[in-house]
DNA sequence: TATATTTGTGTATTATAATAAACAACTTAT
DNA sequence: ATAAGTTGTTTATTATAATACACAAATATA
């Protein structure tokens, strides 16, 4: 299979995760913002795929109830590493 | 059910994830750190749960090819919030 | 045990993410 | 068409992640 996937297509895809969360509640850019203290640019920025810091993706992933399967994304991933692959 | 997921734990899980991962191919912090072009203080805050940006996240991610994997759980995620919730 | 390697920690500096405020461009509703 | 709300963008400032050292503490190796 010889589909890549880069760093910055993740970081759009994310940005695109939160405008789609966001506009699911009705939410504007604001609302998000001040819902979880961060600031509106923050936000316009992350949805359009800069930079952001962990702690920014953590707060938005935590407002929209995403950790529990974030967090079991990461415990499978660690589970994997252990069972050593077969192939 | 009762299991919260705080935004520290999934950092902590994240360096968790790191450390596994670099040792599973005996990869020293040093190692990695210039693998990928960042300082070892970056990966050893990390390993730690610490915060970083998401660009030193995705790097770490992007070595231990994990990056079409996180690919798909966002795209899933975006799909649920299309259909919408029967409960 | 002695040596080498790795990891944890400290300090100072640099790069950049986050903030705040304002305003224009674009949508949506009236 | 106008008004109201939302989004994109700019500038300046502040907070903090990233870097580059050095060195001690802990682990592994000879």
């Amino acid at each position: 299979m010889i589909d890549f996937v880069t760093i910055k297509e993740v970081k759009l895809k994310l940005g695109v995760l939160c405008k789609s969360k966001r506009q699911g509640y009705n939410m504007s850019q604001e609302d998000l913002s001040e819902a979880i203290g961060l600031s509106r640019y923050t936000i316009q920025k992350f949805e359009n795929g800069k930079n952001a810091t962990l702690d920014t993706v953590l707060k938005i992933a935590n407002h929209f109830d995403l950790l529990k399967s974030l967090k079991k994304g990461i415990d499978k991933t660690i589970e994997d590493e252990n069972n050593i692959s077969l192939y």
